[in-house]
Parts: structure tokens; sequence; C-alpha cells
DNA sequence: AACAATTAATAGTTTTAAGCTATTAATAAA
DNA sequence: TTTATTAATAGCTTAAAACTATTAATTGTT
């Protein structure tokens, strides 16, 4: 049995008449008696009361009809939906992200996506750049927002660049500053994220204050960066955070900069250039439109 | 597209292998390449990336899978559905009766086909004998259980032959004999169904009176049974009701017999032989068993 | 590095069956 | 009785499904 006995036996069953049956589905009328006969024999069952003159369903020709109708819409709807996975616009994507990514465009382009393509399901994991990486080779995200500089090939948006603000507690001494002179951070317990979180931005933090002439007195080393600034309103010590972090009104806490250039914090969309699915080129044109707009 | 296409297809994606699907499907496998590159042709769309050496399915292809592999299950059920319904154990059976039916062996009868048949579906409809032809003869219903003489061409099974017994009220004087003289009768105040309700039993009962030598004075002709016990009870007057009404356990009426022969009432269960559904011959087979039991 | 094994694709052929035209047989309507 | 309608049949053509044999590319092994 093959679809096209499906199609021809609902044109009959509609028509209740092989010539007009025959008619509506580009074929002539032999055919069609040729390959309703051969599908009542397949099935071993018989689907027509049939005279010279008349045609009618059996009992069985109904249930039949019913089935296969919805069998041939489901077939179209089949069709459809390949297609629009084809096109990206139905279909999943795994996104992987950082904390800093969520706290700027990530939203605005999620929001946006969704909107314009709702058939795509998005799949969001915050997860660390180079975890990321594993990620993208091994296929368990498509794209990742993350920050370079990271080892592998890859293709790139890049996204924003962040300057990092020096977090104080409100009654801190040092918020007396306007620029923080970085030699007052030598005596200061510091808050930072967890070394294997961002290998590349914990060693140009320690760099710069090597350079001023201190190692940084760490006593916690917590993610993400809501939790780290909590504790420095808890007055634990101070912290070095994305500028962005500035957007969440946290009570308690101050920013300051420092007097001497400090790292900056790059956000790119990555993403492996073989194996690209249909949905991520969709994606990334809304990455490249949001980016730049902001 | 047709569903071989779809059953190939299935298999390569199962398999991710074009010899093993081929095996899988019994073709050889220069067939199913040929095939699976026509049905990316036909809807234009990659469903495997594919090397010389390895196959994986396409993001739409994923999309694609999940369909064709309900689709072929949806035809399974399908064939499945039309094959039973040929054999009477899917559909649905139109059935007429009457009021005595409904008080003896219909429900026991009903009750055995549901549980042999359960996807069957039953429709049962109340209606007197010769509205039961007209329905037969349209084929409003399929098989009806009624009261001969009819008119027309049908095919009966004979269920039972029924006596009709008095009908009094408990403190009626003529509950005092165990069978009730006829001539009594005369001036009793009788409860009976209505002319068109079953002309023939309605005539035989009249013509016994007559044999007697009185016409019954009719003050109230309603339908069905229990509502013309209900008025016996009420005191309104006598009535002739079928004996197995005496299973309805109704209080302030008690039944006796006559001391002539009543009209019997005859249940059979009537059909047309032409256009006969799968359905029917599985029902009547029931009949005739629970029939026979009894 | 060379060789063997694996595997999807290609080429060429056979077989199946889909589809066509012409006609028939049966039935209903005029 | 005649005419029109209509499903089925017969015979033929064409399309495509499926086969065998082979190739080309890739992976793994010696």
């Amino acid at each position: 049995m093959e679809l096209r006995h499906l199609k021809y036996f609902v044109a009959v069953a509609e028509e209740l008449h092989f010539g007009r049956a025959a008619e509506k589905v580009q074929i002539t009328q032999p055919v069609i008696s040729d390959q309703i006969r051969r599908l009542e024999q397949e099935l071993g069952v018989k689907l027509f009361f049939r005279t010279k003159r008349t045609v009618e369903l059996t009992e069985p020709g109904k249930i039949f009809f019913k089935e296969a109708k919805q069998i041939l819409e489901r077939v179209e709807k089949a069709v459809d939906a390949v297609q629009k996975a084809d096109r990206g616009e139905l279909g999943s994507l795994m996104i992987g992200y950082t904390g800093p990514a969520l706290y700027t465009l990530l939203p605005k382009i999620i929001r946006t996506f969704r909107d314009r393509y709702p058939q795509v399901e998005l799949v969001l994991k915050e997860i660390c750049t180079n975890e990321q990486v594993e990620a993208l080779n091994s296929g368990n995200i498509e794209v990742g927002f993350l920050h370079p500089p990271v080892d592998g090939e890859f293709e790139f948006i890049s996204i924003m660049t962040e300057k990092m603000v020096l977090a104080l507690p409100e009654d801190h001494p040092l918020t007396t500053f306007t620029k923080v002179p970085i030699s007052k951070l030598s005596n200061q317990s510091f808050i930072l994220f967890p070394r294997h979180e961002g290998l590349s931005l914990y060693n140009r933090i320690l760099l710069m204050c090597q350079q001023a002439g201190f190692a940084p007195k760490i006593v916690q080393e917590v993610t993400p960066q809501p939790t780290m600034i909590g504790l420095v309103a808890a007055g634990i010590g101070v912290s070095l955070v994305s500028e962005s972090l500035q957007n969440i009104n946290r009570p308690g806490v101050v920013y300051r900069k420092l007097d001497v250039p400090t790292p900056e914090l790059e956000l790119v969309a990555a993403w492996k250039k073989e194996k690209v699915s249909p949905v991520l080129p969709k994606f990334l044109q809304v990455v490249t439109e949001i980016t730049r707009i902001n």
C-alpha cells in the first residue's frame, strides 16, 4: 500500500464516482478502478459496494475513509514541518551563555528571536567559557556567548566589550575617591570569581595588581556576579565586576572606577563553522541586528 | 512521495547505515540510496549528512524522522482498524427496540455483545414496531426488536412469546380471582397503549373482548407500559400488559391471568437481508445464543 | 606508508506496475 | 426500445522500482 492508494481511495470516497474521482486526482478512470481493486485486495476488505452505475462506501470503507484522510493530512503537515525546519523556522537551538551575557544583550536577542520564530525552541544553559568550548566541540550547544580568548576553530560575532569596575560596600572608606587609586587596594580583601571560570580574565586581573606592586588578598571565590556583590554588600570585601552589573540595582553596594586601565571583558557569540543547523544562521542574523543597534 | 519513501527513510534514520537499512526493509543498498535521494529532492530538503563512510541526520531530518515514524504507525493502525471493521469487531450498530424488549432479553444481549466486542458502538433507539419497519427500510436502524406481523421482506429470529396479564390496583375487587373471568371486565375502565403503537395486538385485544360479548371502555391510551401500570396503581383503571412486566416490582399493582387465552405478543429480532454490515452477523450470533439459553 | 576492509554512490539492466486508450457490459433514464 | 451513463476489462506504453556489478572514498591495520 502506498500513499497513492489512499489518495485515490479518498477521492472516490468523496465523489462516490470513479470518473469524477479520476479527474480530481488527474488520472484516467480505469487506473482508479484498478488501484482501488488492488487496495481492497491487499487489505482483504471490500471498501465499496459498486454496481456498473453506483458506488457506495461499506462500513469498513467508512472507517478507512476517516483514517486515510487523517493520514494524508498528517503527511502534508510533515512535509510542511520538514521544509520549515530546513528554513530554520522550526526546531530547537542549544545556547550557552555566561553571566555577563545575561545582564546585557542576551535577553533582548532571545526576545527578538522568539517573536520572529515562535516555532523554534531555544534551550539556554548558563555555563562558563571553557565549558562552552567543550560543549561547542561536542555539539551540546550550537552557539555560545562567551569571553575570548578561546582555543579551537570558531566563528565569532563580537557583541560588546566591557571594562571592570570596583564594587565597594557603601560605607567603605575608598568610596570617597571618584577614581580609586589601585595602590589603595593592596590591603583590601578581594572577592573574585573562581579561577577556572575565567582563566584569562583572572590572570589579567592578577597581572594588573602585580604591576601595581601587590598580590591581591583573595578571601572568597564565588560565582555568579550577583552573589559576588551580595558578599560586598555584606562587608566581606571588595570586588572587581563587569560594568554592566551596575544595571542591577543592589542596595549597599557602590561602584568606582580605578585610576589605571582595567582588563577588558569581551563578549562574543561563537559557533563551529561545520554542521551549522538551519536555525543558527537565523539566530546569528538576530544577534547581528541587536548588536548593531546597541 | 509514497509510503515506501517514508519506510526507507525511517530505516536509514534508525540504522544510520544504508546497507543495514536496506537489509531491514528487504531491498538492496543502491535502491535505498536512490530512493532517499529522490525523497530529498522532492522535499527540497537535505535529510542526511553523508560521506562515503558515515551517515547522520540533519536537523530537518530529525524533525521528519519523528513525523514519518508516526505516520507509518498510523497507517498500520488504519489497516488494523479496517480489517477489524470488516470482521465486525469495530464500528457501530443502530438498534431499534420496543418496551417489552427492554424488560426481557435485550439488556442481557447488549451486555454480552459489549463484553465481546467492546470496540463496537451500539446505538439504541426505543421506537414502536411500525416505525422500526420504516427505519429498517431507510437504513436508520440495522436491526429491530419488534412484534410481528410486519409487512415487507425481513429476516427474523424469534426471541420469545409472551402472554398478556391483567394489571389491577391492589384493592380492586377482581383480585379475589386467581383467574379473572373475562366477562367481569365488561364494565371496567381500560388503560391501553395507543392503537398506532401496536396495531395488531390492539386489534387482537379488541377481538378477545368482542368474543366475550363487550367492547372495552378505554379511558386512557398511554405508553410505555411502566406508565400504564402507574395509572393502574393510581386507580384510574385496569390494564392488559405483557407478563414480563411483572419483573418490574411496582407497589400497588397486582397481576392476574384471565380465564380465556389472551393474545400473545411475539418478540423478534428483524433485519433486512441486503446491505448487512459486518457487525450485524456478530450481533445476531449473540442474539441467538442468549435466546437459546433462556 | 601501503594495503585491506568498509560503505555510499554510480552505471547499466531487468522487472514491476502505473497509467493510457479503446472497448465492453450493465444499468438507469428518456 | 433507445440513449446515456458509468464501472470494468483488455491490451499497450511508459515510468520507475529494484537488481547486479562496479567504483570511489575513507578508515583502520599491518
